[in-house]
DNA sequence: CCGGACGGTTACAAAGTGGTTACGCCGCGC
DNA sequence: GCGCGGCGTAACCACTTTGTAACCGTCCGG
């Protein structure tokens, strides 16, 4: 389970960071509002921790900008000065929040609480249709077949066409999950890619059965 | 299992110290920072338990000192205004914390989250599969072999190893648990350090047969 | 028709990863 | 002091993964 956290004062965020860790979640870090959105395009975390006013542009906008993607639940650390930014966190679409200072104890019990509301405590099984990926173990599963050995980057691809099962993907963002920053704008390095993928993943790669095209937009994964 | 604990309160050292041997661990105490890097010298604990702030310069420092010399899980103690402390502290490499009062419930239940993710819960005795490993003789034996003696190095990987038998262990945290801080990205350190533990368990070091490799990942051992 | 955009494919280069050999340092018992 | 085991470091090799370029067909608007 993979919980990003977002907040610009170093040490609160550490602390944070330190003491979902220890609860045994998984935890990805950042401290302004371009790294937040790079890092939560990365890594696809299960649930977001927002400080609602950070110095570059505010949390609020975060919010909003993993809301046009995803239905992750969100929550946010506001002092309790800010309460007119609170009711818009929560019109924008946040799930909870949190009032300055806090304790871990806390902070653990409500982000549970989400975990358990989202549905999402069992497992990071990531799966769809017949296909079931494992990202510890760079594995992929299609029904009862043995399992094929992917490498980094098609683990990448398939985690984000997995998590978008059945609807379309644009190439622009297979290519910011998979490259981050660097691969933008690079097609053929997804063509690539794609391609190495289906040579492993297809039974016949000229008519695919899993990873579909969609002409001039990007790709799908078929729900079969 | 032996468990240091240092702090310059002596009532709460006792208290800490009565709460730890009741509960079946082995106790050595220290009351100042001199004493308790010579005690930890002396004694070698599986883990240490240290008042963050100590009148005889700061627990950080002890935390330091035995860090420079050893990856056991340490604890750290504080009250809830030094917070600060507590990031340098964690950033040093102390591996939980507590915040005082705190009970001895509390208190037993971090001690032995803390065993258990070092691995050290269970006895002395570790197996999977036809392998059982010894900590304390450093041996290991495969079924019904004579015991292969392994050094230091070799036992703490094992050590892992086994404890996650079947799942594949990233190289990166292996890395952590043999070397601690030190060893981090030094992947030269790891196929090294692998490689001088086949060639002394493997029947044929060319076609492991106990411990895999998962390119890309990390290492596993066969469930056999 | 022509030409360009686009996606698939082939080919090859560059970079990375893991296994192996070799060597040097250090602490320790003899 | 010497030899030795344990460990760190570097270098080499084979192989895999990834990046880059070129070529091919199809589709489509002029």
């Amino acid at each position: 389970m993979k919980i990003l956290v977002v907040d610009d004062d170093r040490d609160l965020l550490e602390l944070v960071a330190f003491a979902l860790a220890q609860a045994g979640f998984g935890v990805v870090k950042a401290m302004d509002t371009r790294a937040a959105l790079a890092t939560f395009d990365a890594e696809l975390p299960n649930l977001v921790i927002l400080d609602i006013n950070l110095p570059s542009g505010s949390g609020l906008d975060v919010c909003r900008a993993i809301r046009e993607r995803s239905t992750v639940p969100v929550m946010m650390l506001t002092v309790r000065s800010e309460e007119e930014d609170l009711v818009k966190a929560l019109e924008i679409g946040a799930d909870d929040y949190l009032t300055k200072p806090f304790s871990p104890r806390t902070l653990l019990a409500r982000v549970r609480a989400l975990l358990r509301r989202a549905g999402l405590e069992a497992g990071d099984a990531l799966a769809a249709g017949s296909l079931r990926l494992d990202l510890e173990s760079h594995s992929l599963r299609i029904g009862d077949e043995a399992s094929i050995r992917l490498t980094r980057l098609e683990t990448r691809l398939m985690q984000l066409l997995i998590a978008q099962a059945g609807k379309v993907v644009s190439a622009e963002r297979l290519l910011a999950h998979v490259w981050g920053q660097r691969g933008s704008g690079d097609r053929q390095l997804l063509k690539q890619l794609v391609h190495r993928l289906r040579q492993k993943i297809e039974p016949d790669p000229a008519a695919p059965r899993y990873l579909h095209t969609e002409p001039g937009v990007g790709y799908r994964l078929g729900a079969d």
